[in-house]
DNA sequence: GTGTATACTATACAGATGTTCAGCCGATCA
DNA sequence: TGATCGGCTGAACATCTGTATAGTATACAC
């Protein structure tokens, strides 16, 4: 039942992995300033004993940004850089948003570590942007990309549109029934931002019904 | 305790403005955490007069809230729900960027409140989700929208488009050597989104159809 | 056995925290 | 003149904070 985390080698077994995400729930829940004894109580142990373990709480901040920094770039890895923009659509919003959907927890703590630019949020957006730059790069060279499209802004819009949902989660679920990580809102989604990114969403001349979309 | 003045209106002279706005940059800055005596020694007074004046830390920050929604709803009123596109997209990225540009302490602020999902940022939210939905309700009728698009979805992507500099900026400016929000940028910016939103930013006919992976 | 290392707890301590309170000062009003 | 009121301060409060330390229990060395 261990799932044989690849972040630290030894002595991660029970305690110390529980108060690593007792602390990433409520970093992410109520923001650093969570004392160490909540911490210790989530995960059931003394004050003590999460200094023992992380010396003290900026260790601790530390070894929970390692973890999921690890997390989140995993799957990044294996992505090759030559995709079709189908691919890359689907790559981004299938693949990358079912890596944050599984958790809520995860998804409440990258949330908060962007908007405070912490190293590891840092770290894990360069690594994103570089890598969607490479796919683009590629696609442009096979002729995928519009050229009348920005070059400099097509990455963080293509960011913007997948992390949306993310970054304004808490403002936007109340506007839905279901959790907007529910598989398919999420389906529709995905193909939403498909069809804005290969169509847009406005007409070029708004003047009657009769006019032909594209040529 | 009748208090007679819900806004501010009276006696909002110096040092309690100068409280609230010290208390503004703060909390947007470091978080609710921030001490009162922090924000008494920025607003150069003592800790007791922030009681006196606000009752207590939980009044402060509602205080704040109320002038950040003030703020920012009023340029919203003025804003007929009948415009073209083109109209729509230069609101979005001009007269909404610039009001947010002016001030980066009001950015961290609604940044913050939005990722927390305060009670101040989803009543601005709700409201800007609204209005947008309004406008692209008329777009629609005049036929203005591309009929592919997702009518669910397309208040939200372009909200994303147009916030997303906004929600990452902590993470986004170290990618640019100015302020991502200079003019001139901005200007580039506020371009680039009018193109996605008319057009995309893929092909969809590429002249090189490369590897057509599924049948 | 003794010795050592490690996971773990309980207690203690100095400093920071939100809030209260008694009182000072200058302006306004009788 | 004296009284009153609101802005404002400094000290005091109980509580919470991170962390150090002493100590217990268990497991494994010799």
């Amino acid at each position: 039942m261990s799932m044989r985390s690849p972040t630290v080698q030894e002595s991660d077994l029970s305690t110390r992995t529980k108060i690593r995400e007792a602390a990433l729930a409520l970093f992410g829940a109520q923001g650093f300033g969570v004392s160490i004894r909540t911490i210790a109580d989530a995960a059931d142990c003394s004050a003590g004993l999460v200094i023992h373990h992380f010396g003290n709480k900026d260790g601790l901040r530390e070894a929970v940004d390692q973890s999921v920094i690890d997390t989140l770039l995993q799957p990044m890895v294996g992505i090759p850089s030559e995709l079709s923009a189908e691919e890359l659509s689907r790559m981004l919003g299938d693949v990358f948003s079912h890596v944050i959907a599984v958790s809520p927890v995860l998804r409440q703590y990258i949330r908060r570590s962007l908007l405070e630019g912490t190293p590891a949020s840092q770290s894990i957006f360069d690594e994103l942007v570089a890598l969607i730059h490479k796919i683009l790069d590629h696609l442009h060279r096979v002729g995928g990309l519009s050229e009348s499209s920005d070059s400099t802004w097509r990455p963080y819009q293509l960011l913007f549109v997948t992390l949306g949902t993310l970054l304004l989660e808490p403002v936007i679920q109340s506007h839905f029934e279901q959790s907007i990580y529910d598989a398919h809102l999420l389906s529709d989604r995905t193909a939403a931002n498909y069809e804005l990114l290969f169509h847009g969403m406005f007409r070029t001349s708004a003047k009657a019904t009769s006019e032909g979309a594209e040529p």
